[in-house]
DNA sequence: ATTGAAAATGAAAACGATTATCAATATCAG
DNA sequence: CTGATATTGATAATCGTTTTCATTTTCAAT
């Protein structure tokens, strides 16, 4: 059936497939912006009509549980996800359109046990997420 | 009336000093953690049991307009606010307990450029936050 | 001190995002 | 094909937050 890897992925965690998860997964994976679950909710209604927001929102859960999306937060607010960037990216982000692009930045090892060190706390995590405009809203803004 | 510096800039920008106000602002201004504003809610109705929750956001909303307190964002919620750090300083939050240190990481402004530099981005923000256990609940642990 | 316009308040209702409930449906192993 | 079970979508409930609005409070001008 040519299923996509993420619903492979699924499948062999014990998750039936399903015309409303491959929708889901079909807006999802080919994403390339930060996207909300009513706005998923709308585009997967496309290709699978009867779809429910919950159905959403529980295939959302099942996939974030995967690692093969996430949340991003974002100062305009903290309800849209991504598609998980493989290994350890950091993120930045259109303020504008919610574009997605990654870097790398892992020079933070020695400022994170630097303070570790200076505070006591135990790090266990750590975000950094540059915001800004992608080069088309840019050019838009003008 | 020997006022909370705070209540002195508010009313420099033309807000009323009342007694709702007073009382959160004595809970925000002297928290060392994350608090939500139920929590503010219910702490500030010691001192003015007949707040109501409404004038918390609003006087929430007010300070961060002033830049007193801003909200901060975690992996558990993004609905808590602490008092805004001087100058530009990043974040180290505690997961159990909310309590919140800050620190200087500047040399972020290279990497900044290198990214924009690549990506074509304009970058106008960014957050850099760790999150672990305090010295407190790290003892708490074992 | 008194007054009164304007700001601020709190109660209630509205709202948006998310989660729980549940009967009906779809998947998939046997 | 069949049936046990996972999944679904509709509905209602919940949580955090905002709006509405009549009443109260502040504070500048008397």
């Amino acid at each position: 059936m040519n299923e996509h890897p993420w619903l492979i992925q699924l499948n062999e965690q014990g998750y039936r497939l399903t015309d409303a998860r491959r929708a889901v997964v079909e807006i999802m994976a080919h994403s390339t912006h930060a996207i909300t679950p009513i706005e998923v909710y709308d585009e997967a209604r496309d290709a699978h009509p009867a779809l429910g927001l919950v159905t959403v929102y529980r295939t959302l859960e099942a996939l974030e549980g995967q690692g093969l999306v996430q949340r991003v937060h974002q100062p305009q607010g903290c309800q849209a996800f991504i598609t998980a960037p493989a290994g350890h990216q950091h993120l930045l982000l259109c303020r504008q359109c919610g574009e997605t692009a990654t870097f790398e930045g892992d020079d933070l090892e020695t400022l994170i046990k630097s303070i570790a060190r200076k505070t006591g706390y135990q790090i266990t995590e750590h975000w950094l997420q540059l915001f800004g405009l992608c080069p088309d809203c840019k050019k838009a803004q003008a």
